[in-house]
DNA sequence: CTTAAATATGAATAAATGTTCATATAATTA
DNA sequence: TAATTATATGAACATTTATTCATATTTAAG
C-alpha cells in the first residue's frame, strides 16, 4: 500500500502548462504587482488600469495576460461598476514565486 | 530598516530564465528520472543513457535539454570513464517541483 | 592505431509565444 | 441617445523554442 505519485503524462502536461504561464516576466511582474510586499506578502485587488499603470505596460497587453492568468486559474475576478478587479487566487502561487525568488537571490 | 526585497529587473528577469528552464514537459520528465520517487524522493545519479532510455526520447534531445538544465544549474554532473552522470543539484527545484505539483494534483 | 561506446554540437525546420495595433464590447454619465 | 471610461478581443508580425538529423568529440578497449 504505497502512497506513491503516479507521474502520468496528463500530470506532468498540466505541470507544464502552469510553469508556462509563470516563465514570463511580464506576467511575473503583474502577479507581483497583485502581491502587496510592504504588507507581509498579502493579497491585493487591483484593477486593469492600475495594473498596467504599476507594471509600464499597455492595456492591451495586460488584458491580454490577465486573460492567460484567469484561465489558468492563477488570478480571479470581482466585478465592480466598471471596473474589474483582480486578485491572486491561490496559496501556490505565492509558494512558487517565493521558491524561485529564494533560489535567483541565493545565486548572487 | 525593512528588511523588503527590491525586485528590480534583473531579478525579474532571472526568475523568468530559471522558470521557463522548468517549464517544458521533456525537462520535467527528466528532472523527475532523477528524483527517486520511491525513495522518499532522494536524489539519485544517471548517465545520459538511462535518462533517455527511461524518459523515452532520443540521445541527441536528452543532451540538448541536459545542456539547458545543467547551464541554469539545475543539475550537475560527475565523469566516470566514458558515462556522465547527471543529478538534480538543487533543493529548490526539488521544492518547485513540489509546489507545482500539488497545485496540479489540487484541481483534479 | 582502429574500432566501438557514450555524449555533445550545429544547422535546419516547424511550432509556439509575446507584443502591437486597431477595433469591439459593456457599463456609466451627461 | 450620445459620449466617455474601462476592459477585452482578433489579426498580424517577429522572436523564441523544441525537435530532428547528421556529424563531431572523447575515452576506453582490442
Amino acid at each position: 500500500m504505497e502512497k506513491k505519485v503516479l507521474l502520468n503524462d496528463n500530470i506532468i502536461d498540466e505541470m507544464e502548462s502552469l510553469i508556462k504561464v509563470a516563465s514570463d516576466s511580464t506576467r511575473l511582474r503583474i502577479m507581483f504587482a497583485l502581491l502587496d510586499m510592504n504588507d507581509e506578502n498579502h493579497i491585493v485587488e487591483k484593477c486593469v488600469g492600475e495594473i498596467n499603470n504599476e507594471v509600464g505596460i499597455s492595456q492591451s497587453l495586460c488584458s491580454h495576460q490577465l486573460k492567460i492568468l484567469k484561465d489558468a486559474d492563477l488570478v480571479g475576478t470581482r466585478k465592480e461598476k466598471t471596473k474589474i478587479y483582480y486578485y491572486l487566487k491561490d496559496e501556490h502561487v505565492r509558494k512558487l514565486l517565493e521558491v524561485v525568488l529564494e533560489h535567483v537571490l541565493e545565486k548572487e
